[in-house]
RNA sequence: GGCGCGGUCGCCAAGUGGUAAGGCCGAGGACUGCAAAUCCUCUAUCGUCGGUUCGAUUCCGACCCGCGCCUCCA
């Protein structure tokens, strides 16, 4: 039993494992909490709770940290606009993140440490930089990584140090950075800012002045304090971190620690949009409300989110939502196959999505193996389905259905997808369609269809349209 | 220029050195007064050109096309 994921370090798959007694030590670069995040955020938060998932259901203890980013540029700028302190600002949007997390059935992390919390760690990390020679500080106030120290530098994103400078020259014409002035190199990066008028209320006092944190130390500072100064076995974000933030993080805390800060790393590519970059200024840049005032339940946008490979680009599409939403009530509908042989109703269920994963995932093996070999989310769904299409409730007694169950539960829980939520695009006809509709069924349950049919055009000319069911029928708008 | 991802049925998408999972949509059938819903069945030779091989979509090379990062964006 094992879990094997691409390293992105390496640039192979590699088995995860714990070191021996410990749970899988695994750090997330969380939210930054100045607006409502995006389903492109909630693509990488929904993978790395699913590779969480699946490694419980593997059978391995994790312990999962994923930090709030509260203090930066962008939380800093955006509660000055408000005119909100930083602290009010930034519990806003965490508990709304909270509430989106909760609402798509993401796991809360074991810890959930915050930026603006560490600052005295960032402090010493910063002094134990300075003193091995690793940092500097500036005239400002301001203290400086010197990239140049870490002979490293780079390689996770296999930059050489040559390139970056390359690159800054070329692209700009020339190097006209205003922070610049004060940095020995261009690839050096900010452990501490110097305090600035537009910073406002938010400065902490420190050796070299006031000011705060530079966004990567904060990081670092967070994994060294919730590991205990140890190497981390997994590191998750999205690919656009893996330069220069991981980067810069690797540098800090190897510098500071004369160890490796994580073994395994884990980037989850980005989400596009309708075949465009997702941006505001394009105007699709979703968000989970947004979705469900289209009329997209949560576990439809999760569905989506995790159904491709992690590693691949994801168009986010209507189609593909909708398409979501009926390959979800397809599991339902094999759910509801299943529960029928075991005597059981819908609620019995989530009894049997379980981390506590049967000996034998029987005609599901393939379906979890899938999830085991880097994440497959895509060929998992695949062979669920190849599943379903044998219809093998069918010769299944009670007992053989309460096997499938807790196979077909466990994979359900390893991929956050839970059953039977889907809420209903309940929309209200009027009492005069409503009417309408009734004398219609009136008039089909005596049989005169003519009747019938005429009342049903007349409506749809009205704008709904019926659907009969078993014992009743449904309006829905046209 | 550097690093990286990708081009597989109308759309989404998995995958393997020996003749291609699955989902959506669509089509046909069953059912239904007719529809709907449901159930059953059906639809590809894998960007181009070379090479290796008994055999390549899968390995190698070249090329074409799309996309991301290299500017504190997951």
């Amino acid at each position: 039993m094992s879990v094997q994921l691409y390293d992105t370090h390496s640039r192979s798959i590699q088995t995860l494992a714990p070191q021996p007694g410990e749970p899988l030590r695994f750090y997330c670069c969380g939210p930054t909490v100045y607006g409502p995040a995006h389903i492109g955020n909630f693509r990488t938060f929904l993978i790395q709770d699913v590779l969480r998932r699946v490694l419980e259901v593997d059978g391995t203890e994790v312990r999962h940290v994923r930090n709030i980013t509260d203090l930066d540029d962008k939380t800093i700028r955006q509660s000055q606009a408000e005119g909100k302190s930083l602290a009010e600002f930034t519990t806003h949007w965490t508990e709304k993140f909270h509430t989106d997390c909760e609402t798509l059935n993401m796991l809360p992390p074991s810890l959930e440490p915050s930026a603006v919390e560490h600052i005295p760690q960032q402090i010493v990390l910063i002094e134990t930089l300075i003193q091995k020679g690793h940092a500097y500080a500036a005239e400002d106030g301001s203290v400086y990584f010197r990239v140049s120290s870490f002979e490293n530098y780079g390689s996770l994103s296999k930059l050489k140090q040559r390139e970056l400078k390359t690159q800054n020259e070329n692209s700009a014409g020339a190097v006209n950075d205003a922070d610049e002035y004060d940095r020995e190199s261009v690839a050096d990066f900010a452990l501490w800012k110097a305090r600035k008028p537009e910073d406002g209320d938010n400065y902490w006092a420190s050796p070299w002045g006031e000011g705060r944190p530079g966004w990567h130390l904060e990081c670092s500072a967070m994994i060294e304090s919730s590991f205990g100064g140890q190497t981390i076995d997994l590191h998750g974000g999205g690919i656009d971190l893996c330069f220069p933030h991981h980067e810069n993080e690797i540098a800090q805390s190897e510098c500071a620690h004369d160890h490796a800060l994580c073994r395994h790393w884990f980037h989850s590519a980005h989400l596009m949009v309708e075949g465009e970059k997702m941006s505001k200024s394009l105007g699709n840049l979703y968000t989970l409300n947004d979705l469900r005032e289209k009329g997209f339940s949560p576990m439809i946008v999760r569905y989506t989110l995790i159904a491709g490979s992690y590693r691949q680009q994801l168009n986010f599409t209507f189609d593909g939502l909708h398409a979501s939403q009926s390959a979800l009530t397809k599991l339902e509908r094999f759910a509801d196959s299943l529960l029928k042989k075991t005597g059981e109703g819908r609620e019995a269920l989530a009894g049997y999505i379980s981390a506590d994963a049967p000996e034998d995932f029987g005609r599901f093996a393939k379906a979890w193996d899938a999830l085991r070999n880097n994440l497959n989310t895509a060929a998992c769904l695949g062979a669920i389905f190849g599943v379903l299409g044998a219809n093998p409730a069918a010769s299944l007694d009670a007992d053989g259905a309460r096997a499938m169950l807790r196979a077909f539960g466990s994979l359900l829980y390893a991929l956050g997808l839970e059953l039977f939520t889907v809420e209903e695009k309940q929309i209200d006809a009027p009492a005069e369609i409503q009417a309408l509709a009734q004398q219609r069924w009136e008039a089909k349950q005596a049989k005169d269809f003519a009747q019938a049919d005429a009342l049903r055009d007349e409506l749809l000319e009205k704008g709904w349209v019926i659907k009969d069911r078993k014992d009743g029928f449904e309006l829905e708008p046209g």
